[in-house]
DNA sequence: AGGTGGATCCTAACTGGGTT
DNA sequence: AACCCAGTTAGGATCCACCT
C-alpha cells in the first residue's frame, strides 16, 4: 500500500487531550474528544454541523464497546456536539462509563439525512464485521437509498475514515486478516506471508486437530477452518487459551468459525490442543521448519 | 491530614526442559 | 512426538512513606 501523509492536530498540546484530524485529498474532518474534555468544545463549529460518531467505553471486561450514532442539523442546531452533550449528560444504559468520543463531519457540511443514515449503517456493519469490539447503535439505520455514484463517493469516505479510526487509537473497523470472503479459508493478507500449521492426534479425545496460524503485526492469528480438540484439559491448559476457548464460535465438529488472536505462538498452539504446548515448537511451515527455527533465521538475517 | 508517588508483593501467564 | 511441570518474568494491585 502506499503511503499516506495526515494531519493531526492536538488541540490541547497533549498526546491524550483532544485531536483534530484532516488530510489532503480528504473533505471529512475527525475529531477524538476525551469525554472530560467535551466541555471545552463547545465553540468548534465543525461539530455543530451534521456527521456520524462513536463512543467509546471498556465493555464487560471482555471486549471493549462502541456505540455508533449519527446526527443530523435539522433535528436540532447543534449537531453532533448536542448528542454528545446528551450522551453526557444522560447516558444510555450500558454507556454510562463511556470515556471518548470520535466524531466525523465534513469540512464543507455536505451531508444530508440520507448520506448520514447510509454511514452510520456502514460503520456499523463493519465494525460488527471486524469483530474486536462490541458494537451497539442506536437506531438501526437502513442503509437507505443513495445513487450509485453518490455510493462510490461516500465509499471513498469511508476509506479514509477506518484509516483515522485506526491511528486515534481504535482499530474497530480492521479484520484481523484482510481481504477473506466469507467462507474462504485460504486466500487470507496479513503483513506476513508465511503460514504455519500443527497436527496432532490428541491422546484425550482421540481427535486430529489441524489448525493454521498466521504472524501478523499484533500477535499470533489462528484461522478460520482450523480444526480444534473439543476438550480442553483442565490443569494444563493456560487461562488465556481457556477464556479464548470459552469464547470461540466452532461448529459441530470444532471446526472454527472465526479467526482467533493471540498474544503468543504457546496461547495459539494451546487454544488449539486445549492443554499446554509450545508454540515454538508446535508450529510448522509446510516444509516442517519449526516457528522457532524460522524467527532464528529471522533474528540472524537482520 | 491528605494526597501523590514509589516500592513491594502477588498473581498469572509464557516458555523451555523434562518425562512418558 | 506429545504432554506435563516448574521456573521465570511481566504486569497489576495494594500498601506505605514522605512531602506539602
Amino acid at each position: 500500500m502506499a503511503g499516506k501523509n495526515m494531519n493531526y492536530f492536538l488541540m490541547d498540546g497533549t498526546p491524550n487531550g483532544r485531536i483534530k484530524c484532516t488530510l489532503a485529498n480528504w473533505t471529512g474532518v475527525a475529531y477524538k474528544i476525551p469525554r472530560i474534555k467535551l466541555v471545552d468544545c463547545k465553540n468548534i463549529d465543525y461539530l455543530k454541523q451534521s456527521g456520524v460518531y462513536f463512543l467509546f467505553s471498556k465493555g464487560d471486561g471482555d471486549r471493549p464497546l462502541v456505540y455508533v450514532g449519527q446526527s443530523g442539523t435539522r433535528k436540532n442546531g447543534e449537531g453532533i456536539l448536542n448528542r454528545l452533550k446528551e450522551h453526557h449528560a444522560s447516558p444510555k444504559q450500558g454507556l454510562e462509563d463511556w470515556y471518548e468520543a470520535v466524531a466525523f463531519t465534513t469540512s464543507n457540511n455536505i451531508f444530508g439525512a440520507t448520506e448520514i443514515s447510509w454511514l452510520e449503517n456502514r460503520f456499523f456493519s463493519l465494525a460488527v464485521n471486524a469483530n474486536r469490539y462490541e458494537a451497539k447503535n442506536g437506531n438501526e439505520p437502513n442503509a437507505g437509498n443513495v445513487t450509485e455514484e453518490k455510493e462510490s463517493e461516500l465509499e471513498e469516505y469511508v476509506e479514509y475514515a477506518k484509516i483515522v479510526m485506526g491511528v486515534l487509537g481504535h482499530l474497530v473497523f480492521e479484520p484481523l486478516v484482510q481481504n477473506r470472503t466469507p467462507h474462504n479459508t485460504e486466500c487470507v493478507e496479513t503483513d506476513d506471508n508465511l503460514e504455519f500449521f500443527m497436527e496432532q492426534k490428541m491422546q484425550n479425545t482421540g481427535m486430529t486437530v489441524k489448525a493454521k496460524c498466521k504472524r501478523s503485526s499484533e500477535g499470533y492469528i489462528v484461522l478460520r477452518g482450523s480444526v480444534i480438540n473439543s476438550k480442553i484439559n483442565e490443569k494444563t491448559c493456560s487461562g488465556v487459551a481457556k477464556k479464548a476457548r470459552e469464547k470461540a464460535k466452532v461448529d459441530e465438529n470444532y471446526t472454527l468459525l472465526e479467526d482467533v488472536l493471540f498474544s503468543s505462538p504457546s496461547a495459539a498452539s494451546m487454544f488449539v490442543t486445549g492443554a499446554s504446548s509450545n508454540g515454538y515448537t508446535a508450529w510448522k511451515t509446510a516444509e516442517g521448519k519449526t516457528l522457532k527455527a524460522v524467527e532464528t533465521s529471522e533474528a540472524e538475517e537482520l
